[in-house]
DNA sequence: AATGAATGAGCGTTCATTCAT
DNA sequence: AATGAATGAACGCTCATTCAT
């Protein structure tokens, strides 16, 4: 009972709603804005223009939420895979998985869209940088990762004075150095390379944090 | 041959070319494509329509021309500043500097209007992905930096095995770090922050890459 | 039943009936007919918009019954103020406070909106014909006159052949001076340039109707 | 030469123009300024929508100009007929047909039309205000009415102490009949209506302005 | 070569009206 | 009876492009 249209047909329907989001989404995002014409996002969600209106007002409006909603999509479902067993000392082998899930999440046809169609909208709907500051899904992964540095610090086995900062700077640069070699994901990247970019970074990580190997300061 | 219009009348002008070019470039980084119009162009360019068809054929052709010019304009002028001197053991003092340049390149107006404009219309035009590649005007700063962080390494006062990696993750992380806390350079960013953001990233590059104080491994 | 809504729920509710006419009233003469929606008029009225169609069927009929119902407003209350003393033999002073009246009256902000938009929408909506003919709310002033006219003719006070005719005259000359000068009733008349209006319109009536002065035929 | 197109084809053709007026006229005469749609004035005119734009900006401007142009084409023919001799004694046998003409001209189609559209429009188009002063062609009449009347003063047959007073209240009053018989313009009115209304008022103003049969005052 | 007038398609938006509740 | 969501057609206006000069 809870599938399509509760109540619906006299309050405004949510499964309508819903539809033109979606859509809108998907307009957007492939098109851009301007390209992005309101009948067209019309005709995908199967309504009538004049619904669409109804229910976000304007086409600025309806960006605004699609781009919202995207992000919140985009957020969600990264973190489905599990999380690596916490324990070992092979921190490399332990940062790369989570970088290569950072790069795929980022890399992610939906995601690399959204982030693409933020930085090309940023100066034109400044309301977007809302959605910027909290879009960045990699930004979860960066506190789960500055809480496994600590850990590491805290067993003597590494030394991070600033585990928040070591955390955003391996994901700044997985995550640029995967932006740049796939033109902002518009180029697929092999498995291969996802892995190889995650690896650089979690190497140039731990050797700025690790103790001297033969004095152990 | 190159002074304006001298033989004007018949052949193309050469001045008139370059105009609509430079035209075509602010209107395109001020409006993105889409919003820009021809008739914009032309009006700023002080020539008629026509013309613009005549000297570039479409809108899109006009539009990749523009970009390339850009991108040409932008990489030059940016290393007019004198080179540091080479010498010191402070290798943090000698990369900050070197990093805020390319932070202040990359922060200009001009380039960050032409980096969010490519991030834009990758997808519509593929061309882009040409001006892509030769776009980063910092690789130039990598390979001197590449360059200082080999020379260091023969010195005996850093362990740098892969120099151009090194250089590389530098810049990427200075770049990065810039552009999402300006918002893809939408927003000032003041002179503190850029220096912190280099000094950030050449403090990692250099805690990666040193040799124990204490054993000198 | 007449109260409000008592017996509410099925039968067609006289309150919003009148509520629906007013704000039709209101928007109509605001707006016109073209430029009124017939969403603002639900809005105004607080109902929602097929309640209007309910009560009236289209926006034509709504318009039509709106016109008829400000008709009738509008006519009533011009002759709340006391008629002035029959007597005196100063013709002049007795019709010029009428005129007067007859002039405020057309130059109400309602009645004035009502006649422009009458004649705007005759040719659309030949029905407002009949509205028209009983719209000039200053044939009823017409008829006193007329009545005082021949009353003083009777005296041997005036000459007045056809009081009918020089009733009709009087206020004619009143209302289109009212109306030329205030661009039918879009500019504010100051209570000189009425009373001034008046008088001279008076003072032609009398001229036209009086005794030689000398040898009285 | 002058007939058609001087030099056209480049610079922007005055045929056109004017086609576009006629049309705009036309079209808003008959529809008032709302329900007249820019692409009916463009296929009347025979020109494509943007030729309407690039000659006249907007609908409201092209509105205005159409306005103006259908005041000066409405004014112009009006006085072509010949003026009646001067001389005779019989005032009202010379002001009647001076009035019918007048009328004649204000219950022509397009006058009416246009006074119509104007009276609708005033609150929503205050530009118009400038139109209205200009355009009562009745005033050219009222001027040559005020010097017959003042010549018959001089002469001794009639004694007009304002001529221009006089003058203008008999083109009001001819005026004002004929609108309201004919519903302003939208309903026929026969010549013996036309004679009748003007000569009422002629008969008005010779009244006012008499010596006494008897002794002459 | 260069102009700008002219085109036809399309834009975002709003309308009077009907449908489903 | 009454709601307001939904529709399809139109609106004023702008666009990239071509034509005629």
């Amino acid at each position: 009972m809870d599938e399509v249209d509760i109540s619906a047909g006299h309050r405004r329907s949510p499964a309508k709603h819903r539809a033109i989001l979606q859509a809108a989404i998907e307009v957007f995002l492939r098109e851009g804005y301007s390209r992005a014409s309101v009948d067209a996002i019309a005709a995908v969600a199967g309504v009538g223009k004049q619904t669409v209106y109804g229910h976000f007002g304007s086409k600025e409006r309806l960006f605004l939420a699609a781009v919202e909603a995207a992000r919140q999509a985009g957020g969600s479902g990264a973190e489905e895979q599990e999380p690596p067993s916490e324990g070992s000392g092979d921190v490399v082998g332990y940062l790369t998985p989570i970088g290569t899930r950072v790069l795929n999440s980022i890399l992610s046809p939906e995601v690399a869209a959204l982030h693409r169609l933020t930085i090309a909208e940023l100066t034109h709907h400044p309301e977007l940088q809302r959605s910027w500051r909290g879009s960045e899904a990699a930004q979860e992964a960066s506190k789960a990762i500055a809480g496994y540095l600590a850990e590491r610090d805290r067993a003597g086995e590494l030394s991070v004075p600033d585990p928040g900062r070591a955390a955003r700077q391996f994901v700044r640069l997985v995550a640029t150095e995967a932006r740049v070699r796939s033109l902002y994901g518009t180029q697929p990247l092999t498995g291969e390379e996802r892995t190889a970019i995650a690896r650089e970074a979690a190497e140039l990580i731990v050797r700025a944090h690790s103790h001297c190997p033969e004095c152990g300061s």
